[in-house]
DNA sequence: CTAATTCCTCAAGTTAACTTCACTACAAGA
DNA sequence: TCTTGTAGTGAAGTTAACTTGAGGAATTAG
């Protein structure tokens, strides 16, 4: 507590390189991640950024959320729920949590759905894309009105004896 | 069953269209597939691709496995254990989707115990990496020597007060 | 036999999430 | 002050999984 530690500190806020080091993002990574908005840095009078203290953790958020499975475009939408004019909250952070974990709770349980019935739609014949549930039916259900698909091969009585 | 139904269908083979059809696939989509070496379509003389009916079953396997969050690369190593000499089987089938079944549980178990974690890690302090169960601990830890990296910011002794 | 389809190939474009590069400009320290 | 070390910008490259487009050949319908 003498004159400073790393200049990189001080004053005028955290440089790129400090917030690098600390979340292990690489500057191009964080740089990056300002023109998807999802940080905003403010500049010096030479147009260096600084970041705060608070960036950190926005930014380790996304990290987590990465690995969750979100996209940046939802990291952005989650994140910006958040107080723009304060420093968040614990309070704040848990509401975006919730929010994410039960999107990750619907998520889980529609993997656990169609692993469920992986076993059975595979091994069996399932014929008919109607009868199939496997075959995600928001998707691509009826893209055209071509006439039947059949999932998984062989229409009943398309041709007799298979090729 | 007089002269034929369809042409595309008949004695040379499946015809790309007929297959995109069944599939609901584009033409250019199984035509990458192909370069992907998911399918081997046959070709006729005049350099036509001919596919066999087991040929649908693969793709519609692919598109559910893709649902289901695997990587072409992942598909194609799973088909890559279909017998090429014969038309696989139900059995064969069943064994690509045993494997299949058993990575889709250690993903949603893997999900899971991240989404336990999320409310307190994000809610906590969760000041260093090192306590930080979300921070997937395979991924990136330690990348470099640096010095301890702090997760969600503030680490404890660095500067007193927030800036 | 024509005309309309369908198919072929190859190159280039698309989105996401970044990285790498080339150059320039500031900042920190000996 | 001079020299590194960081920063900054903009353009282009990267991977995955395809689509789109151009230009040409086969097939099928009438």
């Amino acid at each position: 507590m003498k004159t400073t530690p790393k200049l990189r500190l001080r004053p005028t806020g955290l440089t790129i390189g400090f917030i690098s080091e600390r979340t292990g993002l690489a500057p191009s990574a964080i740089r990056y991640y300002e023109e998807e908005g999802i940080v905003h840095p403010h500049r010096t009078d030479t147009g260096q950024r600084r970041f705060e203290r608070a960036d950190i953790r926005r930014l380790s958020f996304v990290m987590i959320s990465q690995s969750l499975g979100f996209s940046i475009a939802e990291i952005r939408t989650a994140l910006d729920s958040l107080p723009a004019n304060r420093t968040p909250t614990k309070a704040d952070w848990q509401a975006i949590s919730e929010s994410f974990r039960q999107k990750l709770d619907d998520r889980i349980s529609q993997m656990t759905k169609l692993r469920e019935q992986l076993d059975g739609c595979i091994g069996c014949g399932c014929l008919s894309l109607s009868n199939c549930k496997l075959y995600n039916p928001d998707d691509r259900a009826r893209t055209r009105g071509t006439g039947p698909r059949y999932l998984m091969g062989d229409s009943p009585s398309d041709l007799g004896q298979d090729a």
